[in-house]
DNA sequence: CGCGAAATTGACAAGGGTCAATACCGGTGG
DNA sequence: CCACCGGTATTGACCCTTGTCAATTTCGCG
């Protein structure tokens, strides 16, 4: 509401030119006018950590651009199991586009900046900006490659490999400077370990006795619970399966 | 090659007028002068049973749209170890956009015909048709919640419900009567005991051994291993958990 | 310092995997 | 038409990985 007053007379809006996102995620593929015309509906929110973005099965109203954070998705059954499905990281576009309602749950995982804009809004600018539409599909395209390789870790993997495979894939992610080969990385897990067996399919114990079992081999250090040191990431990825 | 001929003075191409998914799947969203020029670099092909479409790691050269039949999409480790990380049907699009490689190799389940386009002249008509961008769009967002669906399945699910859960989502695409609220449904299984097991993350041996325990709780009869037929359908999802 | 929540550790149980024997189906050839 | 054969599915006995339940430790925070 109030940040909206300053974006008229400029070309990009205020907002967008402080964004880390602004070249990345969708808005790579917005032109100035086109900014600026989205910037309109624009509405840049806080959800501290473990605030709910949306519920599995209620209504989509707005979609959102990460700015900051980690976002977990998540779906449930009737007697309370619950599979953590995606997890998403700044620049990703969040929610499920053309669905009238959810069906995940969005969950700040850590605290999330979001960049939010009304659903109307943003399928009217996906109608006549094909490079926007481009870039959904190639998230959503990426996003399935995703879904699928973690099919693979839920169906096939022992416990140990699955944590294992945590372990690199959120290393991977969060800390940019471990992603050249097989080095070392250092970076604090944005999840509890009742959410990373949610991930996993397994118990917190199960996540546990792998976590301890690594910490004994060597593999990763555990500063304190959630910071975690890995000395070669090679040596993980060995044990991934 | 041979077919080709034939097509040039008609509104719509022979090979498409006949074509059951003319109206389905990405061919929807083609004016015919569009189809016309499509179908000049479009050859039909048939994979019989067990043939495989391509390889995980192999270079994208064609994409394909399913006129008949299933494929099953799979993910290897070295090891041996497989996982089926998805199943396609009529009149699905085939083929990871966009890629240089597919992550998966894509397996006929049952013979399958497949009209087959070539990666660089599909994407030429993407370029300048938003109508077909959005229908892959809206195919990779639907195969995307199926994968979160089976996400939930292969991690928090029983052996008994995931096996309950498999005959759902076979009864329901397979047998089109059976669509219809909680009726009856008789279909044959596309897939073998050993790619069902694939599929759910299981053994051949508990496979068989859940089906056995429906058969035996006459939720399914089972006529001659591949041929299935269910009473009434809500017993069976009252089984999935 | 002390409290509550989260994580670890341990003992035990069970679901599903492994290995091996048997049964069944579909096709081929006598 | 029937007998045989190979591949596929079922069944059974046993065992291992992971889940369950409970006790203890550690962390974060007032």
């Amino acid at each position: 509401m109030s940040d909206r007053k300053d974006i008229h007379n400029s070309d990009v809006p205020v907002l967008c030119r402080s964004c880390e996102a602004r070249h990345k995620g969708i808005c790579g593929a917005l032109e100035p006018t086109e900014l600026t015309e989205l910037a309109r509906h624009t509405h840049v929110s806080r959800f501290e950590t473990g605030r709910e973005l949306i519920g599995e099965g209620t209504p989509v109203e707005t979609y959102g651009n990460m700015m900051r954070g980690v976002v977990k998705l998540t779906k449930g059954l009737e007697d309370g199991r619950r599979q953590v499905v995606g997890l998403q990281f700044a620049p990703d576009f969040v929610g499920r586009l053309f669905a009238e309602e959810s069906q995940v749950t969005a969950e700040a995982a850590s605290d999330v900046d979001l960049c939010r804009v009304p659903k109307a809004a943003l399928e009217k600018l996906i109608a006549d900006n094909p490079g926007l539409e481009r870039r959904l599909l190639l998230q959503t395209l990426r996003e399935l490659d995703e879904a699928r390789d973690w099919m693979m870790t839920l169906g096939q993997k022992t416990a140990a490999e699955k944590v294992a495979s945590f372990l690199h894939l959120i290393a991977t992610h969060i800390d940019p400077s471990a992603r050249g080969e097989g080095r070392a990385a250092a970076f604090d897990l944005p999840l509890s370990r009742a959410d990373i067996a949610d991930f996993l399919g397994l118990t917190i114990e199960t996540v546990s006795r792998q976590m301890t079992q690594l910490r004994k081999d060597r593999v990763i250090e555990i500063q304190n619970y959630r910071h975690i040191v890995v000395a070669d990431l090679r040596r993980l990825l060995a044990r991934c399966g």
